[in-house]
DNA sequence: AACTGCTGTGTACGATATAGACAGTTTTCG
DNA sequence: CGAAAACTGTCTATATCGTACACAGCAGTT
């Protein structure tokens, strides 16, 4: 009778992520496991990107009919969830002997490696703070790495957060520019040229500081050769400037 | 014969967006207009969020066909980034003389306001760097009020894309979080209860570092009476972060 | 007056997520 | 030992969408 849902009971994806549920007493031997699916629906993205994970596909390719898989996993968003956690590699173990500040460029970077490694993670939309097993278990790292530093609790939590969009973020628009660089005339164009369009758009008069600005970096990025270099570069940049931040903030503590 | 896109044609979106589109010479005078459906599918995604934004949603509103918005608009996706442009207000207009930090610190914190008055926009996928009219107008004032410092031309820009990336991570961690406070037991629950299961859920001999952060966290929210300020306050920490980072940057310089 | 290019409509198709009933299997309880 | 219960995978069905395609009527051009 009671449908209520039970508040301290965990939400559904994450019993299952976390393993959590206990294995069937009663019943056939389940022949197909979560992470089988996960992992079918992981390879799919990593072929075709994650608008070719359906459950009909991921079922498919393991030999089921697409309703089995509800039995293991209560919807396709959580699929998605799951499917997203495991992409990711476990985080590289960090010196900490090295301190703080080359402890956190080295996990940032490996962030932005894993994004780039896995790119249709970037579509899968995220849902509430990390909670899923490998995305706690970076996070763990970086709190590590903090962990001797005059930061409080808080702030800890704070800085890998805004490290951890910073590699998310930078992540999204360079797939964005490598996607636009092989679509040619559907998405907005290569790289140079979505500069160089937004640059003769905006009118001088009612937007006279972006025009000047495009120009002086379109004419940088023609300078050198490579324009993957500089999506790379301004990842650093920013990086740096988040780095910047924290530590004149606990030199300030 | 030529089905080669011109490479120095506008992407169709761009071309719309900037009414760059010439009005047609022949045929009978448009009824519907861009700007009708836009508006129409930003009033749906208003009341009802961007799920209910179908094509049949949207033409049923303004008494059209489906089909009738595809004379105007090229796909959904299309719609939807126009409608992302759209939803945006115009940016504040910033003191310049006040100098640079306090221009930023109300631009983010404008934009912040921006994503709260209208959180549907965060569950539109952004698709390659800023280049839709709303946007531009707002990387525009950014970029004025940097105009004085000592960045480089690519640093300020960096420096606008950084801080609009704040606005949105953070925006897109307090929709998560309201939305979960409201919807009971499906998604992650509400604010402290998420982070207590993380707490719980965080095998200590595993993730030695989550667990003690979370809870002082935690212990901080009890002793405190809202939750929703707290996300406020990391958005500042974060925010005061960048612009250190920055500032520090330019002495250097 | 014929033609051309345009607008909005009607129909149709192909995906897709998922609800609900069912048959078969394994364990537990009387 | 047999009946009931719990669970797995299947089959069928439905509702929703985005959008391709062909068509009817309209407005300028030739």
């Amino acid at each position: 009778m009671t449908d209520e849902p039970d508040p301290e009971a965990l939400p559904p994806v994450l019993a299952v992520a976390w393993q959590r549920t206990p294995p069937p007493a009663r019943g056939p031997r389940p022949s197909l496991t979560v992470a089988a699916i996960v992992g079918a629906a992981v390879e799919i993205a990593d072929e075709e990107g994650i608008d070719a994970v359906s459950m009909a596909r991921v079922a498919g390719r393991l030999g089921y009919t697409p309703m089995a898989l509800y039995r293991h996993v209560r919807s396709k968003d959580d699929l998605l969830a799951l499917a997203q956690d495991a992409a990711f590699a476990d985080p590289p173990t960090l010196d900490a002997a090295a301190g703080w500040r080359p402890g956190l460029e080295a996990w940032t970077r490996a962030l932005a490696a894993a994004y780039r490694a896995r790119p249709w993670v970037l579509d899968i939309p995220i849902a509430g703070p990390p909670s899923l097993p490998r995305q706690v278990a970076w996070l763990d790292r970086a709190l590590a790495v903090l962990e001797g530093t005059p930061l409080l609790p808080h702030e800890r939590l704070s800085a890998a957060l805004m490290l951890s969009n910073h590699a998310r973020s930078w992540s999204m628009l360079a797939r964005d520019l490598e996607r636009s660089r092989g679509s040619t005339g559907t998405g907005p164009p290569a790289g140079t040229d979505a500069l160089r369009l937004v640059a003769e758009l905006a009118a001088p008069d009612r937007f006279p500081a972006v025009g000047p600005v495009l120009r002086d970096v379109l004419a940088a990025i023609e300078a050198g050769d490579d324009d993957g270099e500089d999506v790379a570069d301004e990842f650093e940049f920013g990086l740096q400037r988040i780095l910047d931040g924290l530590d004149a903030h606990m030199r300030r503590a």
